[in-house]
DNA sequence: TCGATGACAGACGGTCTGTCTGTCGACATC
DNA sequence: GATGTCGACAGACAGACCGTCTGTCATCGA
């Protein structure tokens, strides 16, 4: 599986499958561009084609036209992609990462409760 | 300033100018290749040009040897990245970044104590 | 004067990415 | 059976990108 290598244009496919769950190559072209050619459909099949050769989803062939499925979450993704970022500029270390999204803006206060109470949760006080 | 397009190479280089402060392009060659040749420094100099370019540094030209500073700490491009991630993945919420890296393995018993304390302070209980 | 150094311009080869065209087979309709 | 529609698939394409490399020029010290 190859997550790293996911074009920016693969990508809006994958959310595609991520909403609709199993869409066909037509209902993803639909959902992409305001209006739909031939051409528009073959691009789309040929992202398909590429994220299935990188291992993120899986076409099922029973039916005339093919339905696709996500192998990879969204939240998959996400943390992937995080890793990488991790990895690439702070040694591997994930800490650095949370204390800069604690300290931006946009943390709502209600989100703020929600945060303090999924630490409670992971990290039960140690007495 | 075009933060988003900095690419890997160019990244490269970001870092060590983070590291050194004002290094001269020789230096960041140094820094960067086992075995320095004219078409590395070149290599590196057409980097540092793209990066001058995209506004993530200045040289101050006054020695004849150019030193290269960051316009872009560190801190600012981790952050840039984060909500880049955020804006893609997760409709610009950056909660979902959080707990996603909190539920992640990785966070030490130290670290995960320098979190509790950090948000602590950031977010002081309100009573 | 010579050699070393560094900035700079320009070009390159390889790769990637989305697009587009054309062909084929399966199926339904007439 | 002829026709038309639909989808999968192969192949090619232009444009962009990216790191590399070459060559030229100015500057400076020996």
């Amino acid at each position: 599986m190859q997550i790293e290598q996911v074009t920016d244009g693969e990508l809006s496919i994958l959310e595609v499958i991520w909403e609709r769950g199993t869409p066909t190559s037509r209902d993803i072209a639909d959902a992409i561009y305001e209006q739909v050619s031939d051409s528009k459909v073959a691009s789309v099949q040929k992202l398909l084609e590429r994220l299935e050769a990188k291992g993120c989803i899986v076409r099922d062939r029973s039916e005339r036209a093919h339905q696709f499925r996500a192998l990879v979450s969204r939240e998959d993704f996400l943390q992937h992609r995080l890793r990488e970022l991790a990895d690439r500029l702070c040694d591997g270390a994930l800490t650095p990462l949370v204390t800069t999204l604690l300290r931006s803006k946009g943390i709502s206060r209600k989100n703020r409760e929600q945060l303090r109470q999924l630490i409670h949760e992971l990290w039960p006080p140690e007495k």
